[in-house]
DNA sequence: CGTTAATAACTAACCGGTCATTTATTTACA
DNA sequence: TGTAAATAAATGACCGGTTAGTTATTAACG
């Protein structure tokens, strides 16, 4: 009151503000989900009001999908380095490529996205149409391709690629939905290198002992 | 009215309401989850009034946990199966499993409670919980048993139970999560068992040539 | 000062949950 | 067995709180 400094009790930032409402949405998205959260809550988080919030998204639905396609961008990127490793041997491209998504996957952040897609892809199949064109029918043939590569140059054994690639990706899948749904392997954080090692090992050479009879 | 044959426009039919609301319930939550349904639309779906799903439910949270409960009996029972493959060869009893979970996971009805759950678990906390306490603690430490018998005994090589779970389970997951969101590999849904054949291949033989160099 | 970013108060619609009332079904009894 | 009283099941109108989206107004700033 007696402070002769009034600091304005707004900026203007038009610049800034839509990413800042985008972080806040994902936030708020990941804790909440979308039907849960209040346009008013996103705007506080994000340090302004709720009408500003209008003045950068149509509605918010807008917020979610602006939010999907800003989170697949970068992996459109990371989609490109994988293209360069085709050239690679294909189990080293494999092993590169599993640590990089697991590596990206265990990050809330990241592996919110796909949740959120996930939750949401009943009211907005809109969603579920992005994400597959952006990211699955770009990463999956990658994958695929170097299956095929490696089962023509005789280093994998002839496995169908289409299928194998859930025996790839899969586990993957799995350790991330049971530590960041169900808490399961708390721990086992700083060991994510270690599930890698034992998942690569599994995948390249098997569980069956060499001695046994393994074959179906 | 002219008509001398009034039909009732209700009948009493308190044993089979129960059901009959969890059934219309767990349609409208896949189609479009927890939050987005009204009580008024399972009620008309369940061909009653909203009013009377109350005489059976405290609410509608209380219409979601009923449902993720029934669901989860079965399974339970699966469970007690499963603790009897232990006798099994471990080989044999994790096909078994594995072509029982394939073939349960597909079908809709079954992959919605997880589905749901992971939709609802950042409103509903409990429910993960519940998951947790009635499925995987007493489904994981079946395969990770499995597995570790199957290194003792020779079987298996020297691999973590633990990580290789997820090696195990991970691709059926994967395929269950392809098909039912994004639809992809729509036309497979005949070939479960060969992605299933597929898959333990993979997992018990590994992807390497067995001349190649295929050690980490 | 004029432009525009931002606010704050507002509206309209929706929806979970309640309850007074109606209807179906069962029971008591002549 | 026929009928009326009793009970249980079900309805549907309604209420209150919530919230997406709008708008009149104000403040920042070049």
């Amino acid at each position: 009151m007696a402070d002769s400094k009034r600091q304005p009790k707004f900026r203007r930032r038009a610049e800034a503000r839509p990413d800042e409402v985008l972080d806040a949405a994902l936030d708020l998205f990941i804790e909440k989900g979308f039907a849960a959260t209040r346009v008013a809550d996103i705007a506080a988080r994000a340090g302004l009001s709720k009408g500003a919030v209008y003045l950068y998204f149509e509605s918010k639905e807008a917020v979610l999908e602006a939010l999907v396609r800003r989170a697949l961008a970068p992996i459109a990127e990371q989609m490109s380095l994988l293209s360069h490793a085709e050239d690679a041997h294909p189990r080293a491209a494999i092993e590169m490529l599993l640590r990089l998504i697991a590596g990206r996957a265990m990050d809330p952040k990241v592996a919110a996205v796909p949740k959120i897609i996930m939750a949401e892809v009943g009211n907005f199949p809109a969603l579920a149409k992005l994400y597959r064109r952006q990211v699955l029918d770009m990463a999956m043939p990658v994958v695929t391709g170097l299956i095929e590569r490696g089962v023509k140059m005789g280093v994998f054994r002839p496995v169908d690629p289409e299928f194998t690639l859930r025996s790839v990706i899969g586990p993957v899948i799995a350790h991330v939905l049971l530590h960041q749904i169900f808490g399961i392997g708390e721990g086992l954080d700083a060991h994510l290198d270690r599930f890698i090692d034992n998942h690569i090992d599994v995948l390249m050479n098997g569980l069956a002992a060499s001695g046994g009879s393994a074959n179906g």
